[in-house]
DNA sequence: CGTGACGTTGAAGAAGGTCAACCAATGTGG
DNA sequence: CCACATTGGTTGACCTTCTTCAACGTCACG
């Protein structure tokens, strides 16, 4: 891991990414984008945020993939969200230092560390700031729900078909079109480690996939052969990623002055 | 159900929950004692917030058990947190109007509803209330971790083992002595829907632990025989409960006036 | 050209699900 | 006050899904 001080636009897609589902001022937005950060370079599978730790500031993602993790006392690990670009994978360490989740690159990643403190006190002066970050955590948690009935009530085939559906959506992989491929550096051990399953039976359920003329995942990338098909076959339904909040639905906490 | 209008005493819990983990000003706990709310009383097994539902206020829960759920397009159920007297079991429906996930009383119930927009303004007024409210959804999606790690990477034995200490630590039932016992209303198919097991299994995995002598479940009543076994059986360490924060590791955004 | 990471496959077994029956407690209407 | 239904809990027999273990293939890279 090598760290630079850079003080780029990189920002940027953060404040597209809020403005997606909340409504921010010009001087709102330029106080997020003047938050001062540190561009890091993570190497894959490297743990760099461990767990129990507390830090003192939020990591944001410009590149690659992050896994977050919680492990049982043998040490095998579950994956409880892959993070892409755009995402903040601990926003929730703001108001919750001790870190009770790991976060392990999944592929070479770049982040920008962003002290909570500058954080917070551009929460505390705007409360639409402090708003939209909190609904960050929300559809977080949201996400994280969905997670929960994938893991537990749903069968190795459909949990698979679910999760590359939500990277599909996620990433914007998705047109009308019954075709779609994507990036995803994810390799079958952190597949298992998401959904709960083993690597051999990841294997035999790509497998089936494939067979079944669903989708494939090899080499680093997801080709999905039937969006329709898989969609049906992961019991997936895109609501709960809230992509589609139209601007008129979009809350803010205080009037814009 | 019923409804009727109620301004007793009723959010001090609430704050007193607040204040375990966030510093707030005397002001600042007036400004949510005096918010406006509603009791309601809900029959056990009713579900009341449903699926998709668009809500104009939050649930505080003064008595009684609530189960928060997902479910797939079979309609299995899939618990994603039980919450107990002195939570809001969807608070982060202010950021998030939209239910993505459905709220059932396992037991009969008290509620208060709190209007959104009550609850908004004050947080727009005092951000260290937003971060204290903000904080509370955090340490709910830190439990909600740690239910996809039970459900994603524990056999059922441990599963169910784990989920007991969770409940008998939130409910403060344990001391350091070795046995403990409290009210728990949720009956053997509730169980399953938050393991993500069969009834059936969920019964047999009671009496498994209850002739390793570890706890037993029944009439609804957990009792606890040995704290230290039940522990190490579920794997269960209680620090993601964030229940021990001392008054100076609690954070505050902005300066007490 | 060896070594390690990742993927693939087969055979055997364990954990948990399914189906079905039955019991006990409680409530309800006649 | 009894007949009956309902809800929650218990148990057995059987079957499916997923895990475990072990071997082997393949590609990239030093």
């Amino acid at each position: 891991m090598s760290e630079a001080s850079d003080t780029g636009p990189d920002l940027q897609i953060f404040v597209d990414r809020l403005c997606s589902r909340s409504v921010l001022t010009d001087e709102e937005k330029q106080a997020i984008l003047d938050l001062p950060h540190r561009v890091a370079h993570i190497k894959t599978n490297r743990d760099f945020v461990k767990l129990g730790e507390s830090t003192d500031h939020a990591c944001f993602l410009l590149s690659g993939l992050i896994g977050r993790f919680g492990q049982n006392s043998e040490g095998e690990r579950q994956i409880t969200a892959i993070h892409i670009p755009g995402d903040m994978p601990n926003l929730y360490s703001v108001v919750q230092p001790e870190s009770l989740s790991a976060l392990q690159a999944l592929s070479v990643a770049t982040i920008l560390r962003i002290p909570h403190q500058a954080i917070r006190e551009v929460a505390a002066r705007y409360p639409a700031v402090a708003e939209a970050l909190w609904r960050d955590c929300a559809v977080d948690a949201a996400i994280l729900s969905q997670w929960v009935v994938n893991v537990g009530r749903r069968d190795a085939k459909c949990r698979l078909a679910h999760l590359l559906c939500e990277m599909a959506t996620r990433l914007e992989a998705v047109d009308d079109g019954k075709e779609a491929h994507f990036a995803f550096a994810a390799t079958q051990a952190h597949l298992a480690d998401a959904t709960g399953l083993t690597t051999v039976h990841v294997n035999r359920t790509i497998k089936s996939l494939r067979e079944a003329g669903l989708a494939d995942v090899r080499a680093g990338r997801v080709d999905i052969f039937d969006w329709p098909g898989l969609m049906a076959a992961g019991d997936f339904d895109a609501d709960y990623l809230q992509r589609d909040t139209e601007p008129e639905e979009r809350l803010r906490i205080a009037p814009v002055p």
